[in-house]
DNA sequence: GTCATCACG
DNA sequence: GACGTACGTGATGACC
């Protein structure tokens, strides 16, 4: 199949390693089945998508001329003969990984390229032995790997590339690793050994360790030779003990470059595949994304495209449509008469389901008018109504009067459209809707009942993916709709969509309802099939309306007082400054961490001095503030020069930016459906994360206030979180000392530490206070450690504490991490699940992480859970009280806007609503509290 | 576009 | 005694 051609220096070598591959595709990807019998093909599928990008040379900025995929052929190789422990602890092969083996296999054949394994060799092997014969011949080789056993064989021609993380692992990227460059990567592996591949090397010396007495003594032999010179009594009887050990880990590391391979290296030309062969193979596996893209690329009926030409240049890619038969743009209409469109809206009253989707003249649906509406019935039945259209570009000053393309009225099409938005029994399916009941809130409409595609994808299910509509039609349809940079360009000259053509618009506009529709039929069913349907209908379902509401409502900034503090942090900035130079003896700037770093600790030459990955120093708070407590002038300089920018650029500066021209008030956009514990978000401006821990902070605060006669009202949930885990975990005394309403972080502190409530310190109490949250996030010793500043050991010990006062705290984390191994996901108390990626991964960090995600995620998500069932239930609860309105939300916390008199009328009734609001779904076993305040301002109603 | 930093819960 | 970590977000300026 594959053909032969010379390898020379013009060549791409690209050499997969297929086996290692398969385990981080098992491990990262989600546990995908195939449709026609449920068998497990996730590490195949991830397995083919990056065959297909590479041979297309997407990753790579050249297309390879030779590939190959290398696998390993059975377990028992020459390294065993060596030595009889050689990979003995590695755990028993997946389940459901072992039938995909010779379909990973199937797939390489499918995409045309050599499939290569020899008994007794590992893959590795082979790879090394290939590369250094391409290497020879002066080509260029790409092993396709992030396997550090393979890190040995980078040079100035050979590199790698982890597809997965898409990142380049070169000359430097090995050096970062083991300290030393490639060539001495098999002695530093010597000596520190390989737990995984149970490489045994010398006890007591890791990687750094290795790293630094190589940089002393070149190679292990030296090394072993003059073991009996080293001045540290530890390292030098651990080397003089175990030199055979080094020797023998030296031989099962050191890769073999020169196996009698019985392919040759030039017969990894690439070739054409066998279209037949290769859609029939994706047939097989039911890969309906892939089939789109392969399809999309080699164009009906041609071979090329996938491959190079013969002249050796890359061959441009095709940017064919996928020609997906289910999607007949042709059929979309473009609505212009009252009588069509009268026509579409019986449709809609027959088919009693409609997608709805407008197009607006911008993103922003504060400031956003309508331009279009589109409507959707039946697959491929969809309309586009144009509303505000401009005529073309032609210039002059009356361009946009004369020619505009002929439209129904606004309002008339409005007043046709309205009793079907409205009609009870014509159920509306937006997609992020939220953002299309906003536009249509400003023209006093607002459809009822809903349905939004983007919040059943996320009840179903949150981190796998983000559920854009672009996400979901790619991911269940692979369908790739119309990008608007398509057809409106990009950059400054992009235009509006009312200033694009009608043949233009229309495909575009109808294609999302269309879509939108067909995503609504395929995802509701889900809905009761993963037993989310309760979490979608009081979590989830009504958040578009009341959250569009709070997002053209916005909240008043006073920009005189902002303005005013803009030029007070400029002041003391520029008062820094002058300092900061006179210091350093130079002007440098305050804002780059890159010549701090330079400043304190190459010029200065500071101890103490950190780098981070990408080899600069370290200017962190943690980093500066230690300097800073051990005399440093400059350090201090920095940080609080640092606090008043971030004040000033991020906020003061910012929000008055950010006020809108005919509201004067700031108007956020929350997300919905964008976090994985089901909190919202908040961007343009972000309005969760103004400051309130410092005094000058606050002073950010004082500017958000109430319209004349009116106060802020805020009222938040206390130590929600804390509560939540008390409850689940059913932490007896917790519970207990919340129900007496006792300080929580005091009665730890007294527990832990064996001291009397009444004699408790500050200090006590905020170390206490520090465990609590670090519970919550999945406490590591060397987390609490450095946030309060002691040692690991001690750390550790506190731990250990806190799970013998708190039993159930351990079973809790036991079981939760349990439940995500088993399922992949956990669950909140409401059901809502949440995908944790990553626990089963071979990387212990990687693993670790998503231990602590897993621990984390039922409490916060729990409390995002009874916020969102709080939200629902306000505009009840305050329509009640005269021209009370919700403004914001800041994850424990509503703020409202009421008319002064009121405001206690808003406190009384919205308190009991958010401390009820986890009922009747669950009756949480402590009370939930909330405080609430009025003020003229945001800072004093805390 | 990515990184480092820092604001919030 | 080697790894390198507290959970969830978004905005900024510097730097490539």
């Amino acid at each position: 199949m594959s053909k032969s051609a010379p390898v020379d220096k013009n060549s791409h070598v690209v050499l997969v390693d297929g086996s290692g591959y398969i385990f981080r595709a098992y491990h990262a990807l989600p546990p995908l089945t195939r449709k026609t019998d449920g068998a497990p093909v996730g590490a195949v599928a991830g397995f083919s998508n990056m065959l297909f990008k590479l041979l297309q040379g997407q990753n790579n900025d050249a297309r390879p001329t030779h590939f190959a995929v290398i696998f390993d052929a059975g377990s028992i190789t020459f390294r065993n003969d060596i030595y009889d422990q050689y990979k003995a602890n590695r755990p028993d092969l997946p389940e459901d990984l072992i039938p995909q083996f010779p379909w990973v296999r199937d797939a390489t054949r499918a995409f045309g390229s050599p499939s290569i394994e020899m008994e007794g060799f590992e893959a590795d092997d082979l790879i090394a032995t290939y590369a250094r014969q391409a290497e020879a011949k002066g080509a260029r080789v790409t092993i396709i790997s992030s396997d550090k056993d393979l890190m040995q064989l980078v040079s100035e021609k050979i590199s790698m590339l982890d597809t997965m993380k898409n990142k380049d692992i070169g000359i430097e990227q090995v050096k970062e690793k083991f300290g030393v460059s490639p060539e001495q990567v098999i002695d530093v592996q010597a000596l520190a050994g390989d737990s995984v591949d149970n490489v045994p090397g010398v006890p007591g010396i890791g990687v750094k360790t290795a790293a630094l007495l190589l940089e002393q003594y070149q190679t292990l032999e030296n090394l072993l030779d003059h073991a009996e010179e080293i001045p540290q009594k530890g390292r030098r009887e651990k080397l003089m003990a175990n030199k055979e050990m080094a020797l023998i880990s030296k031989q099962l590391v050191t890769l073999k470059t020169d196996v009698d391979v019985e392919e040759a290296l030039e017969d990894f030309a690439v070739s054409d595949p066998d279209v037949e062969e290769l859609f029939d193979f994706l047939e097989r596996m039911t890969f309906r994304t892939l089939t789109a893209r392969v399809r999309a690329q080699m164009g009906e009926g041609a071979t090329q495209g996938l491959r190079k030409d013969d002249d050796g240049e890359p061959a441009p890619v095709e940017r064919t449509a996928p020609e997906n038969i289910t999607f007949d743009k042709e059929k979309y209409v473009c609505v212009q008469d009252v009588e069509t469109l009268k026509r579409w809206v019986k449709r809609g009253f027959e088919t009693g389901v409609v997608a709805v989707d407008l197009e607006t003249n911008s993103l922003d649906s504060a400031e956003a008018k309508m331009v279009g509406v589109c409507l959707a019935v039946e697959d491929n039945e969809a309309c586009y109504i144009p509303l505000a259209h401009l005529g073309e570009d032609g210039g002059g000053a009356d361009m946009f009067g004369g020619d505009a393309p002929k439209q129904i009225p606004m309002q008339e099409a409005l007043d046709i459209l309205e009793p079907l938005l409205h009609a009870p029994g014509v159920l509306k399916v937006g997609q992020n809707f939220k953002y299309d009941l906003g536009v249509f809130q400003r023209y006093d409409l607002y459809p009822a009942p809903y349905d939004d595609t983007m919040l059943i994808s996320y009840a179903l299910g949150t981190g796998l993916h983000n559920h854009g509509m672009d996400a979901l039609a790619e991911m269940h349809f692979g369908h790739k709709a119309i990008a608007f940079k398509e057809i409106a360009g990009t950059g400054k000259a992009q235009k509006t969509f009312d200033q694009i053509s009608l043949d233009v618009a229309t495909p575009y506009a109808a294609e999302d309802a269309d879509v939108t529709l067909r995503l609504w039929k395929f995802l509701k069913p889900k809905l009761a099939a993963e037993q989310v349907v309760t979490v979608y209908e009081t979590m989830d379902r009504g958040l578009p309306a009341v959250v569009a509401k709070m997002e053209n409502e916005g909240v008043k900034v006073d920009r005189a007082e902002l303005s005013r503090l803009s030029g007070m942090f400029a002041q003391k900035m520029a008062g820094l400054e002058d300092e900061a130079y006179e210091i350093a003896g130079t002007k440098f700037n305050l804002g780059s961490p890159k010549q701090i770093g330079e400043i304190l600790f190459d010029e200065m030459g500071l101890e103490g001095g950190k780098k981070t990955k990408t080899g600069a120093w370290k200017t962190g708070v943690d980093i500066l503030e230690k300097l800073a407590d051990d005399g440093e002038a400059l350090p201090r300089i920095i940080l609080d020069w640092r606090g008043f920018s971030k004040l000033k650029s991020t906020y003061s500066d910012a929000l008055v930016k950010q006020i809108n021209d005919h509201t004067g008030r700031v108007h956020t956009s929350f997300s919905i459906a964008a976090t994985t514990t089901g909190r919202l978000s908040s961007s343009d401006p972000n309005l969760q994360n103004i400051p309130i821990r410092t005094e000058e902070g606050r002073k950010i605060r004082n500017a958000f206030v109430a319209e004349t006669g009116h106060v802020l009202v805020a009222a938040d949930y206390s130590q929600i979180e804390l509560r939540l885990l008390a409850h689940v975990a059913d932490l007896t005394t917790m519970k207990q000392a919340f129900a007496d309403g006792v300080d929580i972080h005091a009665l730890t502190a007294s527990e832990m530490f064996n001291v009397p409530l009444d004699e408790m310190t500050p200090e006590t109490r905020r170390n206490a206070k520090a465990i609590n949250f670090g519970i919550i996030y999945g406490i590591s010793a060397f987390g609490l450690a450095k946030n309060i500043g002691i040692s690991r050991t001690e750390a550790g010990e506190y731990i250990k504490k806190y799970f013998e006062k708190f039993p159930g705290i351990k079973a809790y984390m036991e079981d939760t991490k349990e439940r995500a191994r088993e399922d992949g996901y956990v669950k909140t108390i409401f059901g809502r699940k949440c995908h944790i990626s990553g626990i089963k991964d071979s990387n212990q960090m990687m693993r670790a992480f998503a231990e602590r995600q897993a621990i984390n995620a039922p409490i916060q998500g729990a409390a995002a859970d009874i916020m969102r069932r709080a939200m629902l239930r306000m505009p009840e609860v305050i329509s009640k009280v005269d021209g009370a309105r919700l403004l914001l939300q800041v994850h424990d916390e509503l703020v409202f806007e009421v008319p002064e008199k009121s405001a206690d009328d808003l406190i009384a009734a919205v308190k009991p609503a958010m401390e009820n609001a986890a009922m009747p779904a669950v009756n949480i076993s402590v009370p939930l509290e909330v405080e609430a305040h009025a003020a003229k301002n945001w800072n004093d109603a805390h």
